[in-house]
DNA sequence: TGCAATAATGTAACCGGTTACTGTAACCGG
DNA sequence: CCGGTTACAGTAACCGGTTACATTATTGCA
C-alpha cells in the first residue's frame, strides 16, 4: 500500500465487479434501478476495496458540493459555540456538511471570501461579515444565503433569522425603571457595529421615553473599544466624574461583567448601589454572583433555524424572509430581584 | 444573469483575453512565468467576468482540496471556541479552510465519518471520535491527521496535541492538601472515556499516595451520569451519608459549578466547609463567586498547534510525534486561598 | 405469436480545471 | 553565423465521477 488511498477509483469497482462504470454510479445514486445481483457484486466489492466515492470529482460532474458555509468575524465569541452547534445539527440532518471561515468585514468589498459559490452550495452569514455589493453579487447569481443576526438590505430579499432584540431591551429597562425605580440607566454599547446592539439601544431609549425620563447622552458608554478593554472604559466612565446613576443595562453579557467587577472594584455593589443587566443570557450567566438579569436569547435555535432555512434554499423552496426569535427576560439577582 | 454564477469558466477567460486555457491557467498558478502582457490582458478579463476558479475542478486536476476536516464529538462543549478559533487562524494563514462535522464515536468503525480522504487534505481529530481502525487505515494510506485530547494508539506514530493533566492535578491536589489541610477529597470523574479524564484521576491519586493518604474509593463520583446530571449526581452523592470529606477536585470546570451549587444547596459553604477545585479555567471560571481555582488549559494553544502541526504534515514535513502543552495551577478563592 | 413497453446495462461525452509535452521565437557565446 | 538555451504559449490528455443516449433482454398483452 504505498499508493494513496484515493487510487481506487470508480473503475477499479466497476472493473472487479465486472461491471460498467455507469451501473456502479447508479448503485450509488440511485440503488434501486439495478438488479439485485449486481446491487450485491457492486457492495461486496465496494467494501472489499474500501472505495470512497471523491467528492470533487462528484462535484464537478453534478454541480453540488455537500457544503454549506458559515462566515464570522470571529470565532471566539461565547456563542458561536451554541450557533455553531444548532446549524450543524441542521445541516447534517441532510447531509450537509459545515466549512468555517473567519473574515474581517470586507475592507472595500474587493477581497474574495474565503467561502462561496466556489466552494459551497450556500453559506450562512454572520452579522456584518460581507459588503452589500457581494450579497447583491450572489443574490442575483441565485446563490442561496441565509443572514444571521443581521436583516437584509433594503433592496436584497434574503432570507435572515434574528433574535427580538427591541422590545425586549425596553422590557428589561422598564423592569428597572418600574420595579426597582432606577430611573438613572446607564447604557453600554457594545464595540463594532452589530446590528443587534444598535436596536437594544433603541429599547433602551423607547423604555426611558415612555416613562418620561430624558436621554441623557452622558448616559451613555460608547463602544469605541476593543472587546478586552470594556473592564477599563467602565472604570475611565466611573474615574471622570460621571452623572449619577443607578443601573446599567449592558449591550450583552460579556459586558455586564466587566462592568460588574469595575463597579465592585470601585467599592458598589450590585444590585444594592447600581443594579446591572445584560443580554444574551450565556452559559456563565447564573453562574454570577449576583446572578445575572439578562434577556434569555435562543442562540443554539438561532442556529438551527438558519440552518433549516438553509435547507429550503438549498431543496429550490422559499425561505421565510425574515425570521425573528423570541427573547424573554430571565429575572435574577443582578437587578435587584429575589 | 439568469445563468448561474459558475457558468463563467477558464475557457470563458481565455477565450476573452485571446490566449489559450493553459495561459490562463498558468497566470492562476505561476504569474510569474508569463509575459506582462498577457498578465495583464488575463487580470483584466478576469475582473471583468468576475471569474474564480471551481475549487472542485482544480481538487480533482491536483488532489488537494485546501480544506482541513475537524471532527468532534460536539461542538457545545465550552472550551470548543478557544480550539475551533486558534485552529482555524491557524490554517488561514495558509490558506486552508476549515470543515467541521460531529460524530458519535463511532459505533463499529465501520460508519464512514463525513470527513476523510474525500473531501479534505487532512484531518484533526479531537478525543476518541474515530476508531482505532480508521485511525489505522488512514495512517497507512498517508493521509494526514492529527490527534487532539488524545494520544495516538500504541503502533501508530501519529501526531497529536495535548495538555499536561496528570502532573497539574498532582500539584492540585498537594495544595488542597498541604497548603489547606485537606487530607479527604472527592474526585468528580467526568461521562465519557476522555483520555484527559483518566490522568488527571492519577495525578488525584499520585499525590494521595505521595502524602500517604489511603485511597477511598467511596470518595469517587462516578461518571456514569449525562453531563448535565452532574448535578443531580453530587446531590445523589450528598444524600446517600458520604464518608467525611473536605475538599471536590472537579475534573473540569464544568463539573466544579455543578458541585458548588449542589453544595451551596446543601447548606455547605465553599470554601470553608468544603474546597472545590476545577480544571480548564473556562472562560467563566474567575467570575465565580467564590472564584473557581483551578488549571489553567491553553485551549486555543492547543488549536492553533494542532494547526500548525497538521501545516507541516500537508507540507511534507515531519510532525512532533506528542506535543504536550504546559498547564498551570492558577490559585483562587474556591480552594480556601486569599 | 408478435410487437410495444419496460427494465437493466453499457458507451462515451462531459463537468472545469491542470500540466506534460511540443513548438516557436528571441537570445547567447564562440 | 550557428547550435543550444531560455522564455513563452498552445494542444490535448487527464483527474474521477455523472448521465444522455443507445442497446439488449424481458415482460405484457392483443
Amino acid at each position: 500500500m504505498t499508493k494513496r488511498s484515493h487510487s481506487i477509483t470508480i473503475r477499479d469497482v466497476a472493473r472487479q465487479a465486472e461491471v460498467s462504470v455507469a451501473t456502479v454510479s447508479r448503485y450509488i445514486n440511485h440503488p434501486k434501478t439495478l438488479s439485485n445481483e449486481n446491487a450485491g457484486k457492486i457492495q461486496q466489492v465496494m467494501k472489499e476495496l474500501n472505495y470512497v466515492p471523491l467528492m470533487a470529482a462528484r462535484h464537478l460532474a453534478t454541480h453540488k458540493t455537500g457544503t454549506v458555509g458559515l462566515l464570522s468575524f470571529t470565532v471566539e465569541y461565547g456563542f458561536f459555540g451554541p450557533l455553531v452547534s444548532g446549524l450543524e445539527k441542521a445541516l447534517k440532518q441532510n447531509g450537509y456538511n459545515l466549512l468555517i471561515a473567519t473574515t474581517q468585514a470586507e475592507a472595500g468589498g474587493d477581497v474574495m471570501p474565503p467561502i462561496g459559490p466556489h466552494n459551497a452550495d450556500g453559506v450562512v452569514v454572520f452579522s456584518n461579515t460581507l459588503s452589500e455589493e457581494r450579497l447583491a453579487e450572489w443574490y442575483d447569481a441565485h446563490f442561496p444565503v441565509v443572514l444571521v443576526h443581521r436583516s437584509a438590505p433594503q433592496s436584497l430579499p434574503i432570507p435572515s433569522v434574528n433574535v427580538e432584540n427591541k422590545n425586549a431591551s425596553y422590557k428589561m429597562v422598564e423592569h428597572l425603571i418600574e420595579v426597582h425605580g432606577r430611573k438613572q440607566v446607564v447604557f453600554v454599547r457594545a464595540p463594532g457595529t452589530q446590528e443587534d446592539a444598535h436596536y437594544r439601544e433603541m429599547g433602551y431609549k423607547a423604555a426611558l421615553k415612555a416613562h418620561s425620563i430624558a436621554f441623557d447622552p452622558n448616559l451613555i458608554i460608547g463602544g469605541d473599544y476593543e472587546r478586552s478593554a470594556a473592564r477599563q472604559a467602565m472604570q475611565k466612565f466611573l474615574a471622570n466624574n460621571p452623572p449619577h446613576f443607578n443601573a446599567v443595562f449592558a449591550c450583552d453579557d460579556d459586558l455586564a461583567v466587566s462592568v460588574i467587577s469595575a463597579l465592585q472594584d470601585a467599592g458598589l455593589k450590585v444590585p444594592e448601589d447600581v443594579a446591572v443587566v445584560g443580554f444574551d443570557d450565556q452559559h456563565f450567566a447564573w453562574l454570577l454572583v449576583p446572578a445575572l438579569t439578562t434577556v434569555h436569547a435562543p442562540t443554539e435555535e438561532v442556529g438551527r433555524m438558519a440552518g433549516q432555512q438553509m435547507l429550503k434554499l438549498l431543496d429550490g423552496q422559499e425561505a421565510d424572509f425574515a425570521c425573528v426569535l423570541p427573547t424573554e427576560v430571565v429575572y435574577r439577582q443582578s437587578c435587584g430581584c429575589n
